[in-house]
RNA sequence: GGAGAGGUGGCCGAGUGGUCUAAGGCGCACGCCUGGAAAGCGUGUAUCCGUCAAAAGCGGAUCAAGGGUUCGAAUCCCUUUCUCUCCGCCA
């Protein structure tokens, strides 16, 4: 949610910036404009009718202490009085608060001043791409066929024991997984970031928090019998670790890790995109978050971005970064980068990573601030990225590293694995 | 799952219808005292909304959450929720 007082300060310049987004926000911005100034007319009437009413309860009970019970009739039926007209604001202050929190919550994150304008993915600006395409061998696979023949993931298994994307990992496969696991956070703790085992399974308030709830509903899987949500990323446990928190500046920037397996619904998707590793129900994943000071924020995304690529230089992979337009980004997102890495087998590039800074979007759902060393508590900025997401890099290792005599394990996996080919 | 007891400020804890404008303590901050420190003494120490250009000030809300009784609720009633203890089940 953003912070209503853009627009109350700059109405015009909102609606501007969404159009970078597609988004028209004119309409709705007015109406909210408009629910605005009548909840705060609402808001002093109801105070000053309890402020009132406050004042002959006291009357009251200085009559009864002095013995003149019989005078207090009169001041009875005018608390009365004013104790309807009271419940009528209130209510009328409800609807009206109620209105512009529900249209409040139609407003996605206003795009950073970076952010290109563009419909789709085609428009997402490259911004940097790093390392050698390798060129394969003649019989050079997928990573479904390679994964099938090593007998190292089990799809038709899963399928059995499940259903489509919910691949068994055997043998190898899973050891493979593991060991990028332990890479991946082993790095994260060099990087000055504390290890976090959240839960699984997350109520409705969080999923609220970091907006999964309502702007992707339909994305997570439901537990129905106690109305509790599998995550989709670990981001929402951690985030909301910090909600309703105050912290202090010195704390800032609060940077948190955590591996998880995470669920994804994945409705309506099909083809190519799916084949394989692609796109699962079921994923693992190493998930960097971090709370940041607002004037800090944009410093601490460069920095992620520029972790996540030492990672991916130290797997040997080639990548590009993209930093996605309007159309792309996300409803929480101010800006985004998604670091996507080349898939010699398919030929394609991979997205294994999407960096964001959604600003004060989820500090406000979430009420986590700050206290500045002067003035008011302010809203925190946060942000997270995949530090990885491990299927595609899977797929991209096993294609990329693809000789005639096996698999190539990248060297600082080795110690993980225990083996240096599969 | 069954039975019982509870939820009060950063923390502990008092409070069973009207100076609760929440006692007292701890912690923290500042000041005095001191050669320096401790102790001692003093002052301050929640969040949100509104008013204001802003701050101060002022008004309102908040004692788990929601509803009710009452002129008046932390206090009484109802519902929900969470925690603890015992029993049951269990990796």
């Amino acid at each position: 949610m953003i912070d209503i007082q853009r627009i109350r300060d700059n109405s015009q310049e909102v609606i501007r910036r969404y159009k970078v987004r597609n988004f028209e926000a004119g309409e709705l911005v007015n109406r909210i404009k408009e629910l605005d100034a009548r909840r705060r007319q609402y808001q002093q009437e109801l105070d000053s009718t309890l402020a009132d009413s406050k004042a002959i309860a006291r009357r009251i009970g200085e009559l009864f202490k002095a013995g003149k019970g019989e005078e207090t009739a009169l001041w009875k039926e005018k608390s009365a009085t004013l104790k309807q007209q009271a419940k009528k604001l209130q209510d009328d202050l409800d609807a009206a608060a109620g209105e512009l929190h529900e249209l409040m919550t139609n407003l996605p994150m206003l795009p950073h001043e970076s952010v290109p304008a563009g419909d789709s993915e085609a428009d997402n600006e490259i911004v940097r791409e790093e390392g050698n395409i390798p060129v394969l061998h003649e019989n050079a696979k997928s990573h479904w066929d390679l994964a099938t023949e090593l007998d190292i993931i089990d799809f038709a298994a899963g399928t059995r024991v499940t259903g489509s994307g919910f691949p068994v990992y055997k043998g190898r496969g899973a050891a493979l997984q593991r060991a990028l696991v332990g890479f991946f956070l082993e790095e994260a703790l060099e990087a000055g970031y504390t290890e976090y085992q959240p839960p699984l399974l997350v109520n409705a308030d969080s999923a609220y928090g970091t907006g999964q709830l309502p702007d992707k509903d339909g994305q997570m899987y439901h537990v129905a019998s106690d109305d509790l949500y599998l995550i989709p990323t670990s981001e929402v446990p951690v985030t909301n670790i910090f909600r309703d928190r105050i912290l202090n500046e010195a704390d800032l920037p609060v940077k948190c890790t955590a591996y998880s397996v995470c669920f994804r619904r994945e409705a309506g998707s099909y083809g190519k995109d799916v084949r394989g590793l692609n796109r699962l129900h079921q994923f693992d994943k190493v998930e960097i978050v971090q709370i940041a000071h607002p004037e800090k924020s944009y410093e601490v995304l460069e920095e992620m971005v520029g972790y996540v690529a030492v990672l991916l230089r130290k797997l040997e992979l080639p990548f590009r970064v993209a930093r996605l337009c309007g159309g792309d980004l996300g409803f929480a997102s101010a800006l985004t980068y998604d670091m996507e890495v080349f898939s010699a087998g398919q030929n394609r590039w991979l997205e294994v990573s999407s960096i964001s800074n959604f600003e004060t979007y989820q500090a406000q759902r979430l009420k986590l601030r700050f206290r500045p060393s002067e003035g008011k508590n302010r809203l925190a900025h946060t942000l997270n990225g995949s530090a990885l997401a491990l299927p595609r890099v899977m797929a991209a290792l096993l294609e990329n590293n693809q000789t005639p005599d096996g698999v190539k394990i990248p060297r600082v996996l080795q110690k993980f694995t225990g083996f240096e080919t599969l």
